[in-house]
DNA sequence: TTGTACGCGTTATCAT
DNA sequence: ATGATAACGCGTACAA
């Protein structure tokens, strides 16, 4: 029983004996029309289970009720067990949801996924394009702005491009933990960074050096990509570079994660030997052995508000250049 | 410097001085337009600049080249670090890709969010829809497949309805954990089942029920809906029930992580006292402490094979009604 | 307040 | 092999 034809708005009209056009003011909502013929209108959308084409209103209203959210994917970071990813899907996915739009989900990770959202978005087949946390200097943002394609980007955008961007306080959080380390007697103070070719690698990296550095204390630094793996890897570059650290500050808190675990097999002890800090504070932070202390972030709020502002935009409204939502300093038993 | 008009196909026309009707035919490929033109065309698609306007093709196409991926949203389930969902996305999304196709993510959770998709989905504004693991009997699919859109879901659909589905053998991968755990000498083993309203929960105790049924030995179940929390919750709950329980079988890798950690706090140790074996193969399951053994689902693959059935079912082609993976029990130290 | 008529950009059906 | 031309379903000036 498929293909039965979907009634149209000119079968509407037939039915309530009235013209497409009343048919589409009702449908729409607007209050020109008579309350009788509303009805009538109504119940004959009811009875055919009519449903407006949206190709159709596209066409003609040049918008599309949907925006493209657009994710870097290395094939092994964006899904494995950080929550960063899901966590900006879900809010920008409540937001829509509020907005009654469509959530498109691109995958920007090959060079050829790259260029196939190039063209999707360039080709106006959304209403607004929301970036999650880019490699590099991507020009996609700024060319897609000079289209006047409405673009936020979730983190400052790496070549300083002049588009609306969320992000969270990177290096007040960094700083925040690094201190609470400094406050707790630690003075050998390590840093597992994470990749400097995205802007929340190179913050809270920043974030670390300064305040090391104000505190006259010695820089140790080795830089992961946020993974466990990479995390583990630099751990052990750290120990034998600088065998008395006494404690680590990592980036995130995958990377924290796997080096509570090396420091556990190099015969440390958290926190006695070595207080460790994270950043995410993902649900696997209570968990791990000792609980970790970590930085919070509001990730389901970034996406959230990253949404809203791309709607504000593309409703061609002027909005803040960016909006810094702030960090929370999470202490549990790992420093 | 915004609105430039897009240029249209009218627009390449005039400019490789043809007609429109020839333009289409280059843009979408045909092989009867001679070489020259062909050469013209394209020239002046590129210095227009030109891309289809996807509304105008699907109004008269009748196709929309994407389709929807509904996953049900219970706020904190989704996207915890459940790798489940995020990995069904991935799967999807590298599917589509390669087929040209979007992905529209849809959150179901609520009344309202489920409405929306009803609306959505049965309003033909996609090819296709995927259904990730629903809870209860959702008459969704059965009503869209009923009105000739092609569906597929992801786990068996518990009302019955004959859609076409992936999985993996839950039965299976249960069996040989329950199997492994008495294989090591265990005689009293508990399980934490999953949420009784989906069937991964279901066919997960299932299995549990079967095997140590078949061995003779006793059934202690608690019953947890996949999360740390309530998997922390059903541990102290079997531990109250049955003091001598000397192995665990948990349906997922969370409600087992949480459960470990709950023996240790009763002062169990695992897996000396008490082994645990989990389900999913989460990244973290590697590095729990100890490491999880557990029953590694092909969670991405489901995603892509789910997509894979879907493509095929729009474009006409007849598929089998069920594919079911394998899956592996990964033998770590908890067990 | 309601209806008429046009146009949105594309593909498909015919002729040629 | 190529070019007119008619849909596709809708929103909206404009007319009534």
């Amino acid at each position: 029983m498929t293909g039965a034809q979907r009634p149209t708005l000119e079968a509407v009209a037939r039915r309530a004996g009235v013209s497409r056009a009343t048919v589409s003011r009702v449908v729409n909502g607007s209050t020109t029309v008579a309350e009788p013929i509303q009805e009538a209108v109504r119940q004959a959308v009811a009875e055919l289970g009519y449903v407006p084409n949206l190709a159709a209103r596209t066409l003609v209203t040049q918008r599309t009720d949907s925006i493209a959210l657009v994710m870097p994917e290395e094939a092994t970071r964006v899904f494995s067990d950080d929550q960063v990813f899901p966590g900006i899907i879900r809010g920008a996915a409540q937001e829509l949801e509020a907005a009654d739009k469509q959530l498109v989900l691109m995958l920007a990770g090959s060079p050829a996924g790259h260029e196939r959202v190039e063209r999707y978005t360039t080709g106006r087949h959304v209403d607004g394009v929301l970036f999650a946390s880019l490699h590099g200097a991507d020009p996609l943002p700024a060319k897609l702005a000079a289209l006047g394609i409405p673009v936020v980007c979730s983190g400052r955008p790496l070549d300083g491009a002049d588009i609306p961007y969320v992000d969270v306080d990177q290096v007040a959080g960094v700083t925040r933990a690094v201190r609470h380390l400094i406050d707790g007697g630690r003075r050998r103070i390590a840093t597992i960074a994470g990749p400097q070719d995205m802007v929340a690698g190179i913050e809270r990296l920043t974030g670390y050096r300064e305040t090391v550095t104000a505190a006259g204390l010695p820089e140790m630094v080795a830089v992961g990509d946020f993974t466990r793996e990479s995390g583990a890897a630099a751990m052990r570059e750290l120990l034998a570079d600088h065998p008395d650290l006494d404690a680590v500050f990592a980036a995130s808190d995958l990377m924290a994660h796997a080096a509570m675990r090396t420091l556990r097999e190099a015969g440390r002890r958290v926190p006695d030997d070595v207080a460790v800090i994270g950043f995410d504070d993902i649900e696997t932070a209570a968990y791990t052995d000792p609980p970790l202390t970590t930085v919070r972030q509001p990730i389901v709020e970034l996406g959230r508000q990253g949404t809203r502002l791309l709607l504000r935009l593309a409703a061609g409204e002027d909005v803040e250049p960016a909006l810094i939502l702030p960090t929370e300093l999470i202490i549990r038993e790992s420093a």
